[in-house]
Formats: structure tokens, C-alpha cells, sequence
DNA sequence: TCATTGGCATACATAAGTGTATGTTGCGTC
DNA sequence: GACGCAACATACACTTATGTATGCCAATGA
């Protein structure tokens, strides 16, 4: 299955994996390395500490996430469609992640600095589609805001999948926003 | 200061406290006891299991969240005041325990459950507020929850104080929300 | 071919936690 | 004034984790 040899990143891609299904508290060095069948000589051959590989994880996710889904749905030209993208955006690959990473956020304060920065990121995204679609300078930095907050929110909820708009109710607020 | 003799309303306080500090990795027996200055062997005279103890924390928040500051204020009369309140909730006493609840959540199936019975509660209401004022039944229904998850959203941002909506945002936002 | 290096194993010391069994103390109560 | 119980303390066995020191081995390039 593997190589027989690790490099650091399947270190990093195991992390995320574990964040993304069982939290933060996964992140240590022995359960780690009992998953990839090694010891933790490997796990301190390729990192300092755990502060160290704590890091380097936020990192690595920092990094898939700057050109990531949510961007992508938002730079779409529909605005229906990436409203729709952005409200409904639940376990579509990535959000489950994200859920651990906010969660890690409020106990690390790193984590919390780059947890800030995309989100901050991806608001002026969400304002230039308002903009795009003719919503005025202060309603879109207003509106994107309460969008984005939303689509956080909901995913933050325990059962997001309990709380699906349907596509009508979409539409409904999709007008809404953009003012038609 | 604590009296010599504790209750277990005592270990729940506390552990409420923690929680809220420090995140649901501080609800654990022993530096508890320290911090009550007593030993584990109070603890495990107060509660079976750190699970058993788990649950029962999880009932006290649940007791004191039934009838709380969100859903007084969404109570109010003045719409303006309501959806002022909703969107700016956050570290207004207990909104930090909130997010520290939220986050287990993300990790602990039962805390998971209570916090959707609390969110459902909410949201309806929330969508009685709009109701009230004027607000098609459908669209109450989808904007409450749109409303409410922004809050959330807003108040699980790593730095919710960065991120605050002026007087005349929220005015602007309470007119497009009411239809007026 | 041989010294170096990356990738890991092994062993040890230490820390922090759980759970359990049993002893102790104070206080109401009959 | 002995009884019983609530509220602890104490001691022990166990588990799971970190960090560090050191050794092994296979590949690789001079």
C-alpha cells in the first residue's frame, strides 16, 4: 500500500485525516504513528515536538485552503448558483475539515490567526460577486458578511444536513440579496 | 472563601468555567480537584465516571441555555432591537461558553444533541419575531434560520469583536430582513 | 567502496491522567 | 453516645502520552 518510507507530508495528510474524523485531540505522536505503523522515532525524526508538528499541520492546511471550494463556488459568475454553493456548503468535501480546524481555533491561537485570515479572505470574495451582480458598495459589505456568516454557522451546527434550504428558498434569497 | 464542604453544583460550576476558559480538554478529575483544592477522591464521590460526569455537565449547561439571552432578546418587541441583538451576539456573557460548547460538540455525540435542541428552539424563535412583524409564514422560515446561523457563524469566528456590524448595517439589514 | 545521511527502532526517564479500594472525619439523629 | 452517612483523603495499579539518547540499516554519491 504504501511505500515502505515516509516522507513528512504523509505525516501531514494522515493529520488532516484524523482532525477532519475524530478532532484535534487526535493530533498526538503515538496514535499517529500506530496508524502508519511505525514508531514515534519517525514521528521525531521528521519533527521537533508536537508544538512543532502542530504547526506544520496548520500549515498544510492553510495551504489547501487558499484556492479551495468555497473560493472556487464564489468566483462563479452565477450568483445564484455560488449563493447557493456558499449556504448549502456542508460535508462537501472539506467542510468536516473545517469544522475540526474552527473548533481547534478556539483553543489555539494560532490556528485561530489563520482560521481569521481565510475567513476574512473569502468575505471580500463573497463582496466582489455582490458587487458584480449591481448590489451597492455598502450593501454588499454588509450582505456578504451576514451570507458568509451564515454558511459558517450552518456548518457549525451539529447536524448540518438537518438544515437544508431547498432550492426554492435559495432562489427567495438569492433576490433578496441582490436587490431584484 | 468556598465553604469547606462541596456540593456537586460545585464540580459543575466549575466545570462550566473551564469549559468556557479553557475548552472541553479541561473537563478532566484531577486538575479540577486541584482547582477546588481538594483530591480526586471527592470527585469520584460526586460522579461515576469522567463519562458520568460528562453527561451531567452537559445537563447543567443545558438547564441554564433553556431560558437564556438569545431567546430573551429575540422576545422583544422592537424587530430592530431583536435583530440587533441576534447579529451581534457574542461575548455577552456566555457566548464564549457557547462557542467552547459548540466545539464539543463537534467531538461528543450527546453534546451534539443538545445543542440542536437548543438551536431548533431558537429558530422558531426567531421565526415568530418576524412573524410578528409581517413576514410571509415562508419566508419567516428561511430567513430565521439564515438570521440565526449568522450569529452562530459570526460568534464561532476566531475574533468575533473584529468583527462587528455597525448601528446602521444592522438598521439596513432589519429592513431587507422585515420586507420594509 | 565507503562515509554520509535519511528513515526509522529501541530503551529509558518522566509526567499526567483514570479507576478502585479502603481509611478518616465531622455531623445530625434517634 | 453509638450509628450511619456524606464528604473527603490516601495509596496503589494501570494506561497513555512526551521527549531524548542511541543504535541500526539501506540507499547514494564522491
Amino acid at each position: 500500500m504504501q511505500p515502505p518510507v515516509l516522507g513528512t507530508d504523509d505525516w501531514l495528510d494522515l493529520a488532516l485525516q484524523e482532525l477532519k474524523d475524530h478532532g484535534y485531540g487526535a493530533l498526538r505522536a503515538l496514535p499517529l504513528a500506530k496508524k502508519l505503523k511505525v514508531t514515534r522515532g519517525s514521528f521525531y525524526h521528521h519533527f521537533e515536538s508536537l508544538e512543532a508538528f502542530h504547526k506544520a499541520v496548520i500549515g498544510h492546511w492553510a495551504e489547501r485552503s487558499s484556492g479551495d471550494l468555497i473560493k472556487a463556488s464564489l468566483e462563479a459568475d452565477d450568483p445564484q448558483m455560488a449563493l447557493n454553493d456558499l449556504l448549502q456548503l456542508t460535508l462537501r468535501s472539506g467542510a468536516q475539515l473545517e469544522r475540526a480546524v474552527r473548533s481547534w481555533a478556539t483553543v489555539h491561537p494560532l490556528v485561530a490567526i489563520e482560521v481569521e485570515k481565510i475567513d476574512d479572505a473569502r468575505i471580500k470574495t463573497a463582496e466582489r460577486l455582490l458587487l458584480r451582480n449591481g448590489v451597492t458598495k455598502s450593501a454588499a459589505a454588509t450582505r456578504s458578511k451576514v451570507l458568509y456568516w451564515a454558511a459558517i454557522g450552518r456548518m457549525m451546527l451539529p447536524f448540518p444536513e438537518h438544515n437544508l434550504l431547498t432550492k426554492n428558498e435559495i432562489t427567495k434569497l438569492t433576490s433578496l440579496m441582490l436587490g431584484k
